[in-house]
DNA sequence: ATTAGCACTCCGGGTCGGTGAGTGCCATGC
DNA sequence: GCATGGCACTCACCGACCCGGAGTGCTAAT
């Protein structure tokens, strides 16, 4: 049995499939790839993969249609990768390089991406975690209120009013924001906790409770949950025209508007940090995602990543493209980040 | 000629129609309000209505829908305020009032906005410009860049890089900081270029070109266009089922991805600062809003609104009862800015 | 193992009446 | 002069029906 022709044939089908929209019947196929062989061969050959659930047909009579088995056999072993232009390269690079601050820089890396792949795009935000402080500012605000404002490195900033009892005694905050940012300035989260009590030991005991107050503050907004912001962009390439697909947008615009399912999204495709992950279909979780695939991949941080970016279409989508795009979306976003 | 029936007439259509989406035709009129006539002398009224333009046929023999005109003489003549119930409002202050800082402020006014509603609501950042400065901060990064941090009065924070041709010297940044913020802190844009001018002066002429740069970089901050930031939620209620509002959505959610047009339907809005805007149909500039109407309101500051907030939806909406959430929800949010 | 031939299935689109909702108009009544 | 009952008329909608075409699976021949 020829196992490779069979895997061209699924391979045309898929590549068919995503530009028709339509299930590809076996007289088409060999009309518009050179196979070599007749229909009635192909039908055998589709009649296999049929068996082994790589392909169905929606109803009798009608050609086939990839499962999501068969998206995975096409991605993991057919597909080829599609390097992206040299212009567009350069197009990408510029239009990231002219943003202000990091919303701008995020704002214009989503925007991008769903421009490129023509499909709804999702950006994280650096995790405050996982990055190094850069700057701690402390802004009384009236008499009882501390303003306290955290920098990143990479220039995400986060900000908390901190409610006291008493008036704050005029010497203690500028001390307090020297002997901080000492102690932060460059590490990252988890070395955080030793320095921040060793500092706490240097103020007289009548000023500990706000020192402590401080501190406390920082590392809960480092470690809280609503640390991980994550911005979408595109969502009107979901309405795309001339396809029943629109019949499922609902749930998805749905799911996209959960934080909590963008995040879960994209932090459970963390493992491979180097490469591209691809979750299709029902590999996903959420059910209103059943139909959809997502592609995603880590940027930022040399080794372990920032954040991750991805992109999310119908499951009947340019496996190829998407994944150059987004992979070089991340390329390019990792470098602007670390300038 | 009775014209007074008539414009009950008119609005138990709008009402009705709001409420199943069907062409409302004579009969089920008079069933379903007490009108205290026969169908027949509905139909010479909604002829009339018709011929005024208030109402339309989609097509011979089928009931009446209204047109933007109806809508119109609806919102300005015949709806009545429909309060919110004071659980309703206990929920809304309490949700906002958990917000942690500017940024979850705005998310949890669009969320809450767009769940009240049911339609997609957009809320503006806090102008910079109307904004006072709370603080301003200048950090060191590396040898010649420094970073410029503004947070204003209501929260925000925005932050630039400024790129240095030789290395800083080590005593101005502290002397600038301190100057800075006493000349800045507490105004407001307009009230900017004097102060600063003022304070340029104060240093050795060396260290002048540093202290123009940054002064030029909080004006242009101030000042920029991008400095208008907008967020949105809740399209997944513009896929509402059962509507062949879905063909449109297209186009909706395209406008609604580019900042220009959400900017402009907010602004454009302006003029009536105290009580609630409603724009629609055709009366929205955008093409492909001509089937959705906006609601709009600003809040924050006094007299003069720091920024708006807004809910838009299919022409047939309710409007008495946005309008009444939009007012609540910019209400709460003007508290707690204030607060 | 490939292929030509063939019978079979079933979707999609088109036609065709019937039905019912809704209208406009007219003649009548208060 | 306004409201009303009656009535003919108009269409959109729905189900039934039919037909063509695309595509398949199977079998027999190479």
């Amino acid at each position: 049995m020829s196992d490779d022709r069979r895997l061209d044939v699924l391979r045309a089908i898929v590549e068919d499939y995503v530009q028709t929209q339509e299930p590809v019947g076996s007289r088409v196929l060999v009309e518009r790839h050179a196979l070599g062989v007749s229909p009635a061969t192909i039908r055998n050959d589709m009649a296999a993969l049929e068996e082994a659930g790589f392909i169905a047909q929606p109803h009798t009579s009608a050609g086939r249609v990839p499962t999501d088995k068969g998206y995975r056999m096409f991605v993991d072993r057919l597909s080829t990768i599609k390097p992206l232009s040299s212009p567009e390269r350069r197009a990408i690079q510029q239009f990231l390089a002219d943003a202000v601050d990091l919303d701008d820089v995020v704002d214009r890396s989503v925007r991008l991406l769903s421009q490129l792949t023509q499909q709804v795009a999702v950006v994280q935000y650096p995790s405050l975690r996982r990055s190094a402080l850069r700057h701690l500012e402390l802004v009384p605000v009236g008499d009882t209120r501390l303003l306290v404002v955290i920098i990143t490195d990479t220039g995400r900033v986060e900000q908390r009013t901190l409610e006291l009892d008493a008036p704050v005694a005029e010497h203690v905050v500028p001390e307090l924001r020297a002997r901080l940012n000492a102690a932060v300035a460059g590490r990252r989260l988890v070395d955080l906790p030793e320095p921040l009590e060793q500092m706490a030991l240097a103020f007289a005991a009548e000023d500990r409770p706000l020192v402590h107050r401080v501190v406390r503050v920082v590392e809960d907004t480092l470690a809280e949950a609503t640390e991980e912001r994550v911005v979408m962009a595109g969502a009107s390439h979901l309405a795309r025209s001339g396809t029943d697909f629109s019949l499922t947008i609902r749930p998805v615009l749905e799911a996209l508007e959960e934080q909590v399912v963008l995040l879960r999204l994209l932090t459970e495709m963390a493992e491979d940090t180097a490469g591209v992950t691809v979750r299709i279909g029902h590999e996903n979780q959420h059910a209103g995602l059943a139909e959809t695939s997502f592609v995603a991949t880590g940027y930022g941080g040399d080794g372990e990543a920032l954040a991750r970016i991805g992109s999310l279409g119908p499951t009947r989508m340019d496996y190829a493209g998407t994944i150059a795009s987004v992979r070089a979306v991340a390329r390019y976003l990792s470098r602007i980040l670390a300038g």
